[in-house]
This record gives structure tokens, sequence and C-alpha cells, in this order.
DNA sequence: TAGCCGATTAACCTTTTATTAAGTTATAAA
DNA sequence: TTTATAACTTAATAAAAGGTTAATCGGCTA
């Protein structure tokens, strides 16, 4: 199950489309949020911060492309995923979709199946390193199982070991700082001390046997094989 | 300019396409390899661990949907980006081929000019997340990773040190005065010595052994390679 | 050559982390 | 519900690494 609702946002101005687009990306779990015209669209994406949004080229107002570049421009929208919608099939439209920093572009008529399977595919790649199970070299996390295996070797942790590691190698190499930890691991509610880090690290590298947990002093830890 | 060029392994079996489309990427400055068929599209992934596959859906011996399926199995692959290429024109084909773990999905004719449109953007997804990265010459800063390579070495900093040529690394060839680096580096209220930047400068110079640090007597020091 | 400035070195002090044990809380079993 | 077991947190102490300073050295320049 996920943990929340993705949220897309659909920009077109011919109702039909909306309707049907909505109505199957609901359907498959999705928030939806519609928009008329480009400025509506520019509104909307910034009031529902969406994950994703699909932009009709051709609209009153302003055109997808230009919604595009305008949200582009904003840090908060730099990483949010954009497909092109239009009915134009010529190549030089295309290509400017992809360059003007679309990540897809589909065209017209579209097919509701066609465009879940690119929706979710989009959404896939850009999970990647979130879900399930994570290979780093001998050392295999699978998330939804709770379990940990080293060398084929089954190794038991507690619930804030697993937690705790399972952060640390979401990626590898990159140093968390202490506070990183305790605000994603215990949570920017709980207080606890610097100490309790240092206790569960110790634990998991004595559990691991391997020395894959680097200490940066000042700043914080890092996984590495 | 880009560090290393990507690598890209393109396999059909239809040596026309194979040329073309090798060609173009060449041209934009990808290095490419390819496979004729299947079999030969997976041993070359392995030998070459390219950073994004294109696979023809048609092919003797084992079509682009099994060589995707086999490659994404293994570790190495999980996150390869892989676009399939053929020339059916039908709704099911695309979907399999988008939820069997493609990325993307053309149909032929292709066009070169969309074909690299499409690689662009993938890549261009690919690497949003991962920059912080700072790169000058031989020498890599990853302010995330809090890491320093050079030459693809490891270079293990202190805070300190890495926070100081951080700083200097952020503007190449500028002149920093001491002052600038006592109020950046270690904060306008902490009162040091002047000769604390001098140990710290030579802490980096010794562990990075280039010498990449000038002085400017009575002025400052700049970083340049 | 005296004076200035940075380089170098080693010693000292501070900060941060590691380790251990013990106390506390949560969870599972009886 | 009680008891047993495991998990988690804390505190105290030890160890290590980092940071700073001061003293000395060496080169350059006036």
């Amino acid at each position: 199950m996920q943990a929340k609702a993705r949220k897309i946002l659909i920009a077109d101005d011919e109702p039909d489309i909306l309707e049907i687009v909505s109505f199957n990306l609901q359907a498959e779990g999705y928030e939806v949020f519609t928009a008329k015209n480009g400025n509506e669209a520019i509104e909307e994406a910034k009031k529902h911060q969406p994950d994703l949004i699909i932009l009709d080229v051709m609209m009153p107002g302003k055109n997808g492309f230009e919604v595009c570049n305008i949200l582009r421009l904003q840090p908060a929208f730099k990483d949010t995923l954009i497909i092109f919608l239009t009915a134009l099939n010529d190549e030089t439209t295309e290509i400017k979709g992809l360059e003007t920093g679309g990540d897809d572009y589909i065209t017209k008529p579209i097919s509701p199946k066609i465009l879940l399977s690119r929706v979710n595919a989009l959404f896939r790649r850009a999970t990647k390193e979130e879900s399930g199970i994570v290979q780093i070299g001998d050392l295999q996390i699978d998330r939804e199982k709770y379990n940990v295996t080293y060398k084929n070797e089954e190794i038991i942790l507690a619930r804030k070991e697993f937690e705790l590691l399972a952060f640390l190698t979401s990626k590898p190499h990159k140093v968390f700082l202490r506070n990183e930890i305790l605000n994603q691991v215990w949570g920017s509610d709980v207080i606890v001390g610097d100490r309790t880090i240092d206790v569960h690290i110790r634990k998991i590298r004595q559990k691991l046997g391997a020395d894959c947990i680097t200490t940066v002093k000042g700043v914080g830890y890092k996984f590495q094989l």
C-alpha cells in the first residue's frame, strides 16, 4: 500500500479530456487536480504541489511550454515530473517539448491506458531508490520484510537498528548529519540524546561484523562497503 | 564539460537502424555499443555497463522484453535506463513495454532527432538528483556526501579542512582574504589566530598532494589547478 | 641585515565519538 | 494479568580525533 496518494495535475482546455484522464488516473489511485488553462495550471500547481503535471501544449492564455518554463524556474518545481500532451504530431514540437524540460511527450488522440502506463513508468523511475529491496554489495535489505542479509547470512536487527541502517543505506556514501538521522529515524518530535545514535550505530556495526558505517567526525555517519 | 561520456548500448537486428542511431548518438557525444540480437545485448551490457540501453522489441533469439527482464533481475542493471524500440504500433505492446520496466517506448519509424531528445530527457531526469557535486579538473567535491576525490582517489578530510576547501573551490582563481576565510569558514563570532588557517591549508595541501592552493602573500589564498 | 610574513612542527586543549553498564520501557509469552 | 524477554535510552567514562596555539624556521624585501 502507498502511504500517500501521489498528486497529479492535469491542464487541458478540452473538458472531455480532463474528464477521461482524471477518471482513469483516479481509478488507479492518484489524487487528481485539473486546470482549464495555463494560468490556472500555475495556480493549481502552487496550491497542491503535485508530483506530476500533465500539460496540454495548446491552451488559451499561457501554452504548455510557457507553463513548464515558468514552473521550472522555481525550486519547488525543479524535480516535478512533466508530461506534454498535444494534438500536434510534428517532430519540432515534440523536440521542443522534451528540451523545454518535459519528461515525456504524448500525442493525441491519447489512449488512457498508454497514458497510465507512461505515468506509472515515470513514477517507477522516480522512486526507484525508495522501494523494496536494496542490494549493496553483499548486503541486502528488504524494507518490506524487515530483514537484512549479509553474505547470504541473515542478520537479526532490532527495529531501530533496522530503520537506522535502512536510512543510511538509502544513499550510500552520503554523510547524514546527526540531525537528519534524528529527524528521519526517530521523528522530529521525539527527543533523544546524541549518544543514542552512537549506541545503535555500534550495535549495527557489531552485528554486521563488516566495517561499513564510517564516522565523519563533527558531521555524522555514512554507509559504504 | 562532462567528466565521462555516457555509455549507450543499442540492440537491433536491422543494421541500418544500428548505424543511423549510433551515428546520431555519437555525434551528440555519447559512447555507443551495438548488439545484433538479444543474447548479444546481454553480453554487451555486462561488458560495458551502459547507462542507457535501447532495445528493439522484435529481435532474433531473445526479444527486447526478455532482455529487459533478465537484466532487471541483476542489481547492476536495476537502475539502468531502458528504451524500447519497435515497429509494432499497438497499444498492448507499448503498455507491456512500459510495465516490463522500460523507461520509454518509441515506435518506428523513428526520427533520430526525437530519439535524441528522449535520450537527453531521460538523462536529464536521471541526473537531476545527484548534483551538488563540484568538479574542477581531477578534483571532485561532493558537498552532500561530504567527500572529496582527486584523480578518483578518495581523500579523507576533517571537517574544517573540508569546509575550507569547499569554500576556496567555490570560486576558483579568486583570492580569498584571510578575513573572508575566517568569517565564512569559522564564522564571524569565532576568534582564532591567523596561524590556524595556515595549518589547515597545509593539511589540505598535504592530503591532496597536488599544489593547488596558492599563497598570495599579504592577501590570502586562492585555489587553482 | 633586520623585519615581515607565511610554513612547519609538535604539543596542548577541546570536542566528539566509542564503549560499557545499568535503568527504563515496550513487547511477547505464559 | 503477570512474567519474561528483548529493545531502547541514558549516563558515565574512556578513547580518539580534531582544532588551536606557540615556537621555530626560512625566504623575501626594503
